[in-house]
DNA sequence: GCCGTTTTCGGCCCGACTGTTTTCAGTCG
């Protein structure tokens, strides 16, 4: 579950007057209105003030669309936790640069604070008071100071510090500039692949009666923090002990007698383990899940029903008596709620329609997309040997379509990237792409005897291409190539930073082919490494849905791309999408199930993805523009 | 400061751990 300490993600950096031309970032938006909540904090303000201010910034950094907009757009209330007051504000540093109220609450905070506050158990006071008597002002050397402070032992002699909290310090000074070195949120693919090496070695204990990912992991949200395990058992001292041999452990962090115990693995990635008695682990599980917001929520509704909502159970107000729940579905039955999948955990309509769903007994939860109903990978790169504009694929057709007979795929589609402009003639294009389609008829002829045969089917090929959009909108290959394809999916692979309206006309021009079917990774966006590109993303949708154009869920680990927020406004313009994993060796085609998460978490049902189509109807889709010319 | 199926006032999510001020504030998830 996300923290809701008061600091978040404030890194000193941002200190009320911007320099972004007034077009601050969302991020920046949020950490302005968390020093806010900070300085409040240390003034002994109302609690529900500071909290309120930290609401709104958690709302703000989460929020797809950039803030600026919203304001263009008189939609800042839109946003839970943003009223009257802070839109005015916001106004202010958006057409002045600084806001004269926000200045005048930090106004006396000492701006060494802000710096501090980003180590782990230092909060707004401790801060404060540590600047005040170490004589700490600037931010820039902040942390630096406080711990030659630290290591020449003058934080124990302060008054309400001891040698006990300045040891802490210390430490949590070193943790935290060892975890900058990395990127604090890995990949949810590289957190899965942790947490099932852990789960599986954590079943090996008998003491162990069941494991289970929580948080962002359990939740599929494309990056996660911390790795956090749930175990039911009995006797959780035995767990503990075992939890904390694991091989890679590199260092024991903490270690209580009986709920949890935090581990940090070679890899540097910190795991947290929690036990609890099998007849709490539904309220366990439900509660460390979050999201946060969505537990919020829930306990609000509890309230209002005369009950209080915990890790532990639901306690009566009256009674004073607490339920357990040793499943999770139980637990929201009891709140009035349907069941929902961990994916759409984030308060985004989810506990409403649950409450709808239990009241009426109507479907109000969609029923999510679910990996067996994928009948094929629309985007694959085959080592077909072309010399293409991008990398080549390294799997033969004949490993790709084992594979894939073997996951009970009804199709698949080699799309390699489009010959190299440089590296061919016109002509030369033209006969590569002719010999690919002779290639690809000659495996389809295979196809057709095994179904003659009955006996191990194996899956049809479409003859694709993956083709650049170049800047101008005009697809990289001749115009007579494409009587040698069935579909192209096309997608931008270079000049990445036109601007809005230039990159949206582009993307709409490239889509306006016949055969170009289907847009490949919308965003170029990869995750911890390139922003998304700038669109206009209400363009391009009522193109594709006027049009029959698919969007593709993009499942490689690093893009995910159409993001989940993308997704559920896609969905809600009845735009259709594909999820392919963009393989280019064997291994990536396992990876589909990334896609499934994430398009899962845009609230996407089986009738929303076309490749949960069967062969019949795909093929239609894919092979319109041929169809009706014949 | 925000918010409303108790709507313009009066509420606002829950519990554990830590260390020191030894009864609770500060911090965290």
């Amino acid at each position: 579950m996300p923290s809701t300490k008061i600091k978040g993600l404030i890194s000193g950096s941002v200190i009320l007057k911007l320099t972004s031309m007034f077009q601050p970032t969302n991020q920046e938006i949020a950490q302005i209105l968390r020093q806010v909540a900070v300085s409040l904090k240390i003034k002994n303000e109302n609690r529900f003030r500071i909290n309120a201010f930290q609401r709104a910034a958690d709302n703000i950094e989460k929020h797809p669309v950039p803030l600026v907009r919203l304001w263009q757009e008189k939609k800042l209330t839109d946003i839970p936790g943003i009223g009257q007051s802070i839109a005015q504000n916001l106004e202010q540093i958006f057409t002045t640069g600084q806001s004269q109220d926000f200045k005048n609450i930090t106004a006396a905070i000492p701006k060494a604070v802000f710096a501090l506050i980003v180590v782990p158990g230092i909060g707004p006071k401790t801060a404060h008071q540590l600047t005040r008597a170490l004589k700490i002002k600037s931010k820039n050397n902040a942390i630096t100071r406080l711990k030659k402070a630290a290591q020449s032992g003058q934080i124990k002699n302060i008054s309400g510090f001891g040698i006990q909290k300045e040891q802490q310090i210390l430490n949590n000074i070193k943790r935290w500039q060892g975890r900058q070195k990395d990127s604090s949120r890995i990949l949810l693919y590289e957190a899965d692949q942790v947490a099932e090496k852990i789960i599986a070695y954590l079943e090996q204990s008998e003491a162990v009666l069941v494991a289970c990912p929580l948080g962002s992991l359990r939740r599929k949200t494309e990056t996660v923090g911390d790795i956090d395990i749930a175990v039911a058992s009995h006797n959780p001292k035995q767990v503990i002990n075992h939890f904390v041999n694991f091989p890679d452990c590199k260092k024991v962090l903490s270690r209580g007698e009986r709920t949890s115990a935090s581990i940090l693995l070679t890899n540097k990635k910190q795991v947290d383990l929690r036990i609890v008695a099998p007849k709490q682990m539904g309220s366990m599980i439900q509660h460390f899940t979050g999201s946060k917001d969505h537990n919020i929520a829930l306990r609000e509704l509890a309230l209002k029903k005369g009950f209080s909502l915990s890790e532990y159970g639901i306690k009566n107000l009256t009674t004073k008596r607490l339920a357990s729940f040793s499943k999770e579905k139980p637990l929201y039955l009891f709140l009035g709620l349907s069941w929902m999948p961990p994916e759409i955990r984030e308060n985004r309509g989810e506990v409403e329609a649950a409450q709808r769903q239990f009241q009426s007994k109507l479907k109000s939860l969609p029923n999510l997309v679910e990996i067996k109903d994928i009948k094929g990978d629309l985007h694959i790169h085959s080592n077909f040997f072309m010399k293409s504009s991008h990398d080549l694929g390294t799997a033969s057709a004949k490993e790709i379509l084992s594979w894939a007979q073997k996951n009970h795929y009804q199709y698949l589609a080699f799309t390699e990237h489009n010959p190299s402009q440089s590296g061919h003639s016109k002509k030369e294009v033209i006969n590569l792409l002719k010999k690919k389609k002779k290639w690809v008829e000659q495996i389809n002829y295979s196809w057709k005897k095994s179904l003659k045969k009955r006996t191990n089917k194996l899956p049809f090929i479409f003859n694709g291409l993956e083709i650049d959009i170049r800047p101008d909108g005009s697809l990289a290959v001749p115009k007579e190539a494409f009587a040698f394809l069935d579909f192209a999916i096309v997608g931008v692979h270079s000049q990445f930073n036109l601007d809005k309206e230039t990159m949206t006309k582009r993307i709409i021009k490239g889509l306006s082919h016949p055969k170009a079917k289907i847009l490949a990774h919308p965003t170029c966006r990869l995750i911890n490494k390139r922003p998304p590109i700038q669109v206009d993303w209400n363009k391009i949708f009522y193109f594709c849905q006027k049009n029959n154009k698919l969007i593709e869920i993009n499942a490689a680990p690093r893009r995910l791309d159409l993001p989940d927020f993308l997704i559920r406004q896609a969905i809600k313009k009845k735009i259709k999408l594909v999820i392919n994993t963009d393989s280019h060796d064997l291994d990536r085609l396992a990876l589909m199930p990334y896609g499934v998460f994430t398009a899962r978490r845009g609230w996407a049902q089986k009738d929303d993805i076309a490749n949960t189509l069967p062969l019949d109807k795909i093929k239609k889709v894919l092979l319109s523009s041929i169809l009706r010319k014949t």
